[in-house]
DNA sequence: ACCAGCATACCGACTGGTCGGTCAAGAAGA
DNA sequence: TCTTCTTGACCGACCAGTCGGTATGCTGGT
């Protein structure tokens, strides 16, 4: 058992979560085997299954990871100070921030999730459901004050910027020109102009 | 040899495309054997190796038909009548449209890209490439017009709209209580808004 | 009218190989 | 000695793709 500061190496559960996401990020989930995992951490099969459950328990993981932190987040700048239009913008801002910094979770998140075992798909879906009306009850609040645009349904706008949040694993390029606040407060912005009324 | 009106059925090639599609978008590439595609489209792998020359081959048509699909849309529509906020109003609201009609393969297509073969993934990004060109371009139209804000690049605009489009597949369904027109204006909105001028 | 020759369309058993997962056994610290 | 961690050989299931074969029908020569 790893006690504090004990090895000079990471604990071999989390050089299997790392390398598992590499992986996956790279290849897909089903594409990739458990050998290729185990090899790319340094271990051997005996050990994985020794912490993991299965191949899914692995994905399973990774996904929980992700959920927390972004939902912490989220919590953060939502009940934070300021105007609704500035808590959305950070808010917004930062979800992608984290986003493009663990872009192989992002990957991973929005494209293996129908590899999941039935089961956990209902958690993580419901988890993911959470998340988005924290943030639906921002732009909600903001509609309700009158400072936002009404024509377009909160959740209709919630899945419309989420779908760009997404998207960004598929082009962003963390050695490409602009850095993930670049973009961040880009997108942050368009974000707010369609909410915002015109005159 | 099927004369004009001579076959009530699909020919078997065409069985086999809509079977693939259908078991594609529900399950993913990799999840999908061969002999349950087959037995979908009531035939057996001798027919379907007749016809393509591997799963991969299988996979890459559909994507070709999409691709050529969507590009004649929005050529017809950024070609069009009309001031550049409209056309690109109609262009956003038409591709909204046709990927809910065809909400199978918009799965496959943004979910299955890694899945191709290294060389038809290059000529598929080619032809995705052009599509997005042809977009950003008449976003820069209007720019360079003054009609819409400068202060966001054209190419990341898109990169933010198509995110949007891409998720569709994710949160859409068919049988819910809005239409792929009022998803279609509502997401044509909030571009067009989030590319006009507050004042 | 007939037949040989050939192409198209399809069948389904089979092969070589890969995969997720198991298990008996060993190492090492307490 | 007991527990925790790790090994690596092994199992049964499954999979993409192959191959020898059959049925059908078109084509051109007679």
């Amino acid at each position: 058992m790893a006690r504090l500061g004990t090895s000079v190496e990471e604990p071999v559960r989390q050089r299997l979560l790392s390398a598992a996401t590499r992986l996956f990020a790279d290849k897909g989930f089903e594409s990739t085997s458990v050998q290729e995992i185990v090899a790319a951490a340094g271990v051997t099969k005996g050990a994985m299954y020794h912490y993991f459950d299965s191949k899914d328990d692995l994905l399973h993981e990774i996904y929980g990871r992700v959920l927390r932190m972004q939902m912490d987040r989220l919590r953060h700048f939502a009940d934070g100070e300021g105007t609704v239009a500035e808590r959305l913008h950070a808010a917004a801002a930062d979800v992608i921030n984290t986003t493009v910094d663990n872009l192989d979770d992002s990957k991973i998140f929005f494209r293996s999730n129908h590899q999941l075992a039935p089961d956990t798909r209902k958690v993580v879906r419901a988890e993911r459901r959470r998340y988005h009306e924290r943030f639906r009850d921002l732009v909600l609040e903001g509609q309700q004050l009158g400072v936002f645009n009404t024509d377009v349904p909160a959740e209709m706008v919630v899945d419309f910027f989420f779908g760009s949040v997404h998207h960004l694993g598929t082009w962003y390029h963390p050695d490409g020109p602009l850095t993930g606040s670049e973009v961040g407060r880009y997108f942050a912005d368009l974000l707010l102009r369609s909410l915002t009324p015109a005159s």
